[in-house]
RNA sequence: GUGAUUGUAGCUCAGUUGGUUAGAGCGCCUGAUUGUGGUUCAGGAGGUCGUGGGUUCGAGCCCCAUCAUUCACCCCA
C-alpha cells in the first residue's frame, strides 16, 4: 500500500526538529523565568468537557474519537436507536485552555493559587488546512488562574515581548477588552448581538467599513444601531485618542467604562515599569471568536515585511468563569497561547533561525573491522562519559562511504584508528572543515572536542 | 461546509495543435582513488505520467468521475 499521513498533519525530520526545538526552548525559558510551572493533560478529553466551549463553529471542528467495542457492528443493525454517546464520547483537545480549566477544578485542593502554569502540547482541529493552518499543531500556553489583578495581563504582555525579541521577530501586539465590546452592544441597544457585532468588527481591516455594515444588516441589527456604531468604525489615531473617543461613546455603559478603565491601567503599568516599552495597540476590531473571554483580549501579528503571514501567531485573553462550567465558580484566569507552528513558518520565511549547521554528533569513528571497532568503542564510551556526542560507524564499509556519511551528517571530526594507530595507542583525527589531519592522544582529543 | 488550483523520477520542474522509445537539474549508486568526505571526470539505476473510465487509428496532453495537494472564504494558533 501507498504510505501517507492524514490531511493537515506533518512529519518533522531532524533538520526541522532542530528549528522547532529552538522555538520551543525560547518560549519555555521565558515562561520559566516568569515563574510558570509546567503541566501536561491528555490528548483526548471527554466530549462533555470540550463541547459548547468554542462556539458553534468550534464544535464542528472537534475531532471525535470513535468508541472502541462492538458499537460499529451494532450501528449496522439498528441505526434508529443510536445515540451520539454510543458512538463517540471522547474528542481530541481543541486547545489547552479548556483542558486546563478542567484540570484546575479536578486538582483544586492540591493547587496553590494564584497558579501560574505553562503547557506545551499539540492540539487538533478538523479544519480544512491552508497556509499556516494545520489539523495538528502545537500551542504553548501560559495562564495565571485565581487572580483578577491586571498585573497578570501586564506580565503576559511582557512575556510576549520577550519571546519575540529573543526570536528576533518584529511584532505588533493588539489589545482589546470584551467589556468594551459589551458596552458597545449595550449603547446601541443590541446586547444579544454581541457575538455578531464582534465578529463583524473583526473583519474591519480585511473587508472595510461598507462590507462590515452589510454584514451587520444581514445579522438582523437595526439600521438605527448601525448608524450609531459608525463613529467606532472610523476610530483612529493613538491609543489615547481612541480611548477618549470611546469614553464619549460608552458614557452610558457601566461595563463599557470598566473595560476602558482596565485598558488604561494596563497601559499605565506597562509605561511605568519601562518607559521605552512599545505599548500594545488598542484595536476594537479585535474580537477573538472564543466565547469564554470576558476581559482583555490579546492578539499578536508579525509586521516583518518579508513575511506573508497575516494570521495571528499568538493570542489570548481573560476568562472570568471558565472553571464555573466544571463546578468551581468565581475563579478568574488570564492566559496567552503561542502558535509554535506559525512562528516556525514565519522564521522560515524571514530566514530568522540561528545557524544550526553543526551536526549533533561531534566525532565519528571510522570502522576498519572487528578488532579496530572494539578498540574505538572503548574510546567512544570515554568521550560519551565526558558528555561528548560520539559514534562509531556500524559497518566496516568502504572509507569513502564512511567519510560521506560524516559529511552528510555535518560531523566536524572523524577519527581514524587502524591497526597502526591501535598498536601505537594513537588517534588520527581529521578536521572535516579544514581537511587537516593530525595524530593525537586521548587526552588531547578530549581537549579538542570540549 | 463553499469556491478555485495543481498532480510527470527520491526532490524541483520541462514536455509544442494529441503523433515513434517521456526529458532536465539536483540527489542516489558505481568507478577514476583497496586508508580519506566536500571539488572534478566517466558511467549507471530509477516513471503503472495520482487512480478509474471515456473520446481517438493514436492520450502525459482532450472529456467525465474519483482521490490527493495547495490556496481563498467561514473560522482560527
Amino acid at each position: 500500500m501507498k504510505p501517507g499521513i492524514p490531511k493537515g498533519t506533518r512529519d518533522f525530520s531532524p533538520a526541522e526538529m532542530i528549528r522547532r526545538n529552538h522555538v520551543f526552548d525560547v518560549i519555555k525559558v521565558v515562561f520559566r523565568k516568569f515563574g510558570f510551572e509546567e503541566i501536561e493533560t491528555p490528548s483526548m478529553e471527554n466530549l462533555s468537557t470540550l463541547e459548547g466551549k468554542y462556539g458553534e463553529e468550534g464544535d464542528k471542528l472537534l475531532f471525535r474519537i470513535l468508541n472502541s467495542g462492538p458499537v460499529i457492528d451494532q450501528i449496522r443493525e439498528k441505526q434508529d436507536s443510536i445515540r451520539q454517546s454510543d458512538i463517540t464520547e471522547k474528542g481530541l483537545r481543541y486547545d489547552l485552555t479548556v483542558p486546563f480549566a478542567r484540570y484546575v477544578v479536578m486538582h483544586q485542593n492540591e493547587i496553590t493559587f494564584p497558579f501560574r502554569r505553562y503547557q506545551i502540547q499539540p492540539v487538533w482541529r478538523a479544519d480544512r488546512p491552508q497556509k499556516g493552518r494545520y489539523r495538528e499543531f502545537y500551542q504553548c500556553d501560559a495562564d495565571v488562574i485565581g487572580s483578577t489583578s491586571l498585573f497578570n495581563e501586564v506580565e503576559l504582555i511582557r512575556i510576549i515581548d520577550e519571546v519575540f525579541r529573543t526570536l528576533i521577530i518584529g511584532i505588533t501586539i493588539k489589545l482589546n477588552n470584551r467589556k468594551i465590546l459589551a458596552g458597545i452592544a449595550e449603547v446601541i441597544e443590541a446586547p444579544d448581538k454581541l457575538i455578531d457585532i464582534t465578529v463583524a468588527l473583526d473583519k474591519l481591516d480585511k473587508i472595510g467599513q461598507d462590507k462590515v455594515n452589510e454584514e451587520l444588516i444581514s445579522k438582523g441589527i437595526s439600521q438605527k444601531a448601525i448608524d450609531k456604531i459608525q463613529p467606532l468604525l472610523l476610530l483612529h489615531g493613538s491609543n489615547a485618542e481612541k480611548l477618549e473617543a470611546l469614553k464619549k461613546f460608552l458614557q452610558g455603559s457601566q461595563i463599557g467604562m470598566k473595560g476602558i478603565e482596565e485598558m488604561e491601567l494596563i497601559f499605565n503599568i506597562l509605561k511605568k515599569i519601562d518607559p521605552d516599552f512599545k505599548l500594545p495597540e488598542l484595536d476594537i476590531s479585535l474580537a477573538r471568536g472564543l466565547n469564554y473571554y470576558t476581559g482583555a483580549i490579546i492578539e499578536v501579528k508579525t509586521h516583518d515585511k518579508r513575511s506573508s503571514f497575516t494570521s495571528s501567531i499568538c493570542g489570548g485573553g481573560r476568562y472570568d468563569d471558565l472553571t464555573g462550567i466544571f463546578g468551581l465558580p468565581n475563579v478568574s484566569g488570564v492566559g496567552i497561547s503561542f502558535g509554535a507552528d506559525r512562528i516556525c513558518d514565519v522564521l522560515d520565511e524571514v530566514n530568522g533561525y540561528p545557524d544550526f549547521s553543526g551536526g549533533t554528533t561531534r566525532i565519528l569513528f571510522v570502522n576498519f573491522g572487528m578488532d579496530e571497532a572494539m578498540h574505538c568503542l572503548r574510546i567512544v564510551n570515554q568521550l560519551r562519559d565526558d558528555g561528548i556526542a560520539a559514534e562509531l560507524y556500524p559497518d566496516a564499509a568502504k572509507m569513502k562511504k564512511q567519510m560521506s556519511y560524516a559529511d552528510a551528517k555535518k560531523i566536524p571530526y572523524v577519527a581514524l584508528i587502524g591497526m597502526d594507530e591501535m598498536t601505537r595507542g594513537e588517534i588520527a583525527i581529521k578536521n572535516m572543515k579544514s581537511g587537516e589531519q593530525s595524530i593525537v592522544s586521548l587526552n588531547e582529543l578530549l581537549h579538542i572536542l570540549k
